[in-house]
RNA sequence: GGGCAGGUGGCGUAACUGGUAGCCGCGCCAGACUUAGGAUCUGGUUCCCCAAAGGAGUGGGGGUUCGAGUCCCCCCCUGCCCACCA
């Protein structure tokens, strides 16, 4: 067959895009002498229209996939959608269309997209979160977890809108207002189901330690999350009462330093020990700051304020009587609500003593030379001054001893404070999971809720008329559902109400890598056996701004799994991979408020997909954001017609050209140009270098450029080798194009289905090797060498070079420095 | 305030365990082929110097080493994430 002129994309892609899939090249189970690998990228919440990162993130996963088929794994890629959420909810309340009619269309619309990059994928392991075949198991994990204390109900303070009537989540607050209706944002208090996945905490963080190929940054900031603190918890007696104020801190060394005691506005003591004189003040002040979006009141900037509340509390350490005051800064729901404060060695503290003219009393002085001479509080460790008994102990030593002292005398305890809360996970959502409780009044009066029975799962959405029941407004959406929502109590078959609220969408994505594998299983979430045979996955491609939540969950989840025996592993995922971000060309975000936004799309039709793939490979490490560039795209572009050039010119001569005996001369130039581009891509795709492994195929490419003509048989079987290499190493990045370049050249079958060739090492050494010649460091000469060449012989031929001899002026050479194969130093 | 990335030509970037700094691409310059070229091919392109010879050079300052973009110490800058967390 003769190749045309043009290399023509458009015709091209779609060809290979039907022949993978007719063959079913992706399936899994195809492959695998050497075993399984598992390559998974975040699934995407189906909008409309892909942009740049989705392309971008698939990528990065579909070479892995590629290469690793090729290697010989059974590889597992699948991908799938997450489906349930706000967007398809809000876009409802706007214009009245179903949500399930929005995300069908926009699945339909995002796969026939997402088809045209040519992913290596298996569609048969194609997952939808939003089908009950699907979120049945998210009920039956709720259920099971439910058995085991993990889930439970309590009330927690959450943002309420006071126009949408409904809680919004932190990000939709702006200025203490409701992004969508600019209503007032205010706390409240209401009953939330949880998950207890704190119990876990101190797991999960020791766990980050074996997770060694996630990025730091991840890591870092899951450690942060966690934040596990260690101090002591003291109780402050009341002067004049039988009550105390527990307070918590880290820094229990500077107790004698400690000039007032703060609690938070909420905490539950401030009535109670405000004095009458006090009342009208503190009163006004927490009513204020109850007024106010927890999110308004703990922004950055915002001014410490603070009542005294004319109460005493006495230092349990020295029985010293110190004010307790109110105040903005001190959280309830961290510690016990309550702090100590040492102005003279804690910032934060300083500040408000500073501003309301409280004393401040040093016991730290950085050594036992003397106090600090710098300006506010002084906050590292040191000697403690003025502290009684414990006075000229170094911090760390205090810390230990006086956290033994108050166990001892009943005065409080050493304790750890974490910063991670328990997941609450309802929503007052229509487009979620169902959270399968109901509400009996004669079995259930206390409304704690009781389970639906396993066997009457899954508790479907009910279909509903749009426009009555996503209002935006009242009650949540299902409790309108009066055909739904009233139902029979599973225990007393009595009149009972189902739960309105759903789940939180992270619900689903928490285990939808182990449901790929089985997506159609009916007995358990997952098949178990299936589960043992290919998790956990082995690469892992996504955003790392899900650092803190999704990759925090689904680990959490995965736990859980593996104690309710479903699940053979401790984590789910071994390497992860954060890709950057692809801006637009101006550098900024891609958005449509600034109109830089380029679609994948508009590339594709123009460009071809493998263009797109092979620019937005080439562009830059995977884990950088980058620029949109178009005229490095395009050179990307020309790279690829150059390529086509290229084995259009050589087609007739070089097709099917076999030679028997030794390569010479300019044929054994053009195998080894073959072979070492063949190792610099193989080791280059290993370290994720991908755009170092183009760099190598171009440069591949320019040289065989250079070689112009072949004319003995030797050359022309060299030749039909290098190009059907080419398309080898071209397949990871741009499979379209490497696959109808390897048929031209001979190919019966598409390049996945083969395998990925081994470089032949003898071909990838030269026999004469350059060496740089350098006198005292500095490079002098350049010499060419035979590879075989000794030591001694290197140094002749340096020590022989003219530019030597005359660097080296007759001097005497103190030392020779010898590196086989790169360079010589001669020290004078 | 904390954490994590980064800082290398005009630009995006490259340099495996310390070993010739700048691969590849974009842009730019020159030449070839051309009626033409915003097509294609070839060559050049860190800076200083007309050129050569030579010198300087990886954010700044020190250090270790025969040799430092790479290792150690101090400092500066940029980006992202988290943050009144006691």
């Amino acid at each position: 067959m003769a190749m045309h002129e043009k290399y023509e994309p458009q015709v091209l892609e779609k060809k290979w895009q039907q022949t993978w899939e007719a063959r079913g090249t992706f399936r899994l189970g195809r492959a695998g002498p050497r075993g399984k690998k598992y390559v998974l990228e975040m699934l995407p919440y189906p909008s409309g229209k892909m942009h740049m990162g989705h392309v971008r993130n698939y990528l990065l996963g579909d070479v892995y996939a590629r290469y690793f088929r090729m290697k010989g794994f059974d590889v597992v890629h699948p991908m799938g959608w997450d489906a349930f959420g706000l967007p398809a909810e809000n876009a409802a309340i706007k214009d009245g269309v179903h949500p399930a009619t929005r995300t069908a269309e926009n699945i339909a619309s995002f796969k026939a997209e997402i088809k045209t990059l040519g992913y290596s994928y298996d569609w048969d392991l194609e997952v939808n979160t939003s089908d009950p075949s699907y979120y049945r198991w998210n009920q039956w994990f709720f259920l099971k977890m439910l058995e085991k204390g993990l889930v439970y109900r309590r009330f927690s303070r959450v943002n309420w809108c006071t126009g949408c009537l409904t809680v919004i989540a932190n990000e939709q607050v702006k200025d203490g207002v409701c992004e969508r209706c600019e209503s007032k944002v205010m706390d409240k208090e209401m009953p939330e189901w949880a998950f207890r996945i704190t119990n876990y905490s101190q797991v999960l963080l020791d766990a980050l330690d074996g997770l060694t190929e996630w990025p730091d940054r991840i890591t870092a900031a899951q450690r942060n999350w966690i934040g596990r603190s260690d101090g002591v918890e003291a109780d402050f007696a009341l002067e004049g009462s039988k009550e105390k104020v527990r307070i918590f801190t880290t820094r229990v060394d500077t107790i004698y330093g400690c000039t007032y005691v703060v609690l938070a506005p909420d905490h539950r003591a401030v009535a109670s020990i405000t004095s009458a004189a006090q009342k009208a003040a503190v009163d006004a002040f927490v009513a204020k700051m109850a007024a106010r979006s927890k999110t308004e009141r703990t922004e950055e900037g915002a001014e410490k304020e603070g009542v005294f509340t004319g109460a005493y509390a006495l230092n349990p350490f020295n029985g010293e009587r110190v004010p307790v005051w109110v105040a903005n800064f001190v959280l309830s729901d961290y510690g016990t609500g309550a702090v100590m404060s040492v102005p003279a060695h804690d910032a934060r503290d300083y500040d408000f003593a500073k501003k309301y003219g409280l004393p401040i009393k040093t016991v730290i002085h950085p050594s036992a030379k003397g106090p600090f001479e710098g300006e506010g509080a002084y906050t590292e460790d040191g000697v403690l001054v003025a502290s009684g008994p414990w006075s000229g102990q170094p911090s760390a030593q205090a810390r230990k001893d006086m956290g033994a002292w108050l166990l001892k005398e009943g005065l409080g305890k050493p304790t750890v404070t974490w910063r991670q809360k328990d997941w609450g996970f309802s929503r007052q959502r229509y487009w979620g999971t169902p959270i399968p409780i109901v509400y009996c009044e004669r079995c259930d009066p206390e409304r704690k809720g009781l389970p639906v029975p396993y066997e009457q799962l899954p508790v479907v959405l009910p279909d509903i008329e749009t426009d009555k029941v996503l209002t935006g407004k009242g009650e949540p959406p299902l409790a309108k559902v009066a055909s739904w929502v009233n139902t029979t109590c599973p225990k007393c078959s009595g009149p009972a109400r189902r739960e309105a609220e759903t789940m939180d969408t992270f619900v689903d994505s928490c285990w939808y890598f182990a449901r790929y594998l089985s997506p159609k299983f009916e007995g358990a979430p997952f098949d178990p056996e299936l589960a043992r045979k290919y998790l956990p996955v082995d690469i892992y491609v996504g955003g790392p701004e899900h650092a803190t939540m999704h990759l925090l969950y689904f680990r959490f989840w995965t736990r859980v799994m593996k104690e309710l025996g479903l699940c053979p592993v401790d984590e789910p995922v071994t390497r992860l991979i954060t890709q950057g971000i692809v801006n637009g060309p101006d550098g900024r975000k891609m958005s449509k408020r600034w109109g830089n936004v380029v679609a994948p799309s508009s590339i594709v039709q123009k460009y071809g997909a493998d263009t797109a793939r092979g620019y937005v490979l080439f562009a830059g490490p995977p884990e950088r954001d980058f620029d949109w560039n178009d005229k490095a795209m395009e050179g990307v572009s020309r790279f690829l017609q150059r390529v086509w050039t290229l084995a259009a010119t050589h087609e007739a001569a070089c097709v099917g050209a076999t030679h028997d005996g030794a390569y010479e001369g300019k044929a054994l130039e053009i195998r080894r140009h073959a072979h070492k581009a063949l190792k610099r891509v193989t080791e280059a795709i290993e370290r994720l270098s991908f755009n170092t492994a183009i760099a190598g195929i171009m440069e591949y490419v320019n040289a065989l450029y250079l070689v112009k003509e072949v004319s003995t048989s030797a050359e022309k079987a060299a030749m039909g080798e290098a190009i059907r290499t080419l398309a080898v190493v071209l397949v990871p990045f741009t499979p379209h194009f490497a696959n109808e370049l390897a048929e031209v050249y001979g190919a019966k079958q598409p390049l996945e289905e083969s395998e990925w060739p081994a470089f032949d090492p003898a071909l990838v050494v030269d026999d004469v090797i350059p060496y740089a010649v350098q006198v005292l460091g500095k490079l002098r000469a350049e010499i060419l060498v035979p590879a075989a060449a000794t030591e001694a012989e290197v140094r002749a031929a340096a020590e022989a070079e003219p530019k030597i001899i005359a660097a080296l002026g007759g001097k005497p050479v103190k030392k020779f420095v010898f590196v086989p194969k790169r360079l010589v130093n001669f020290v004078v």
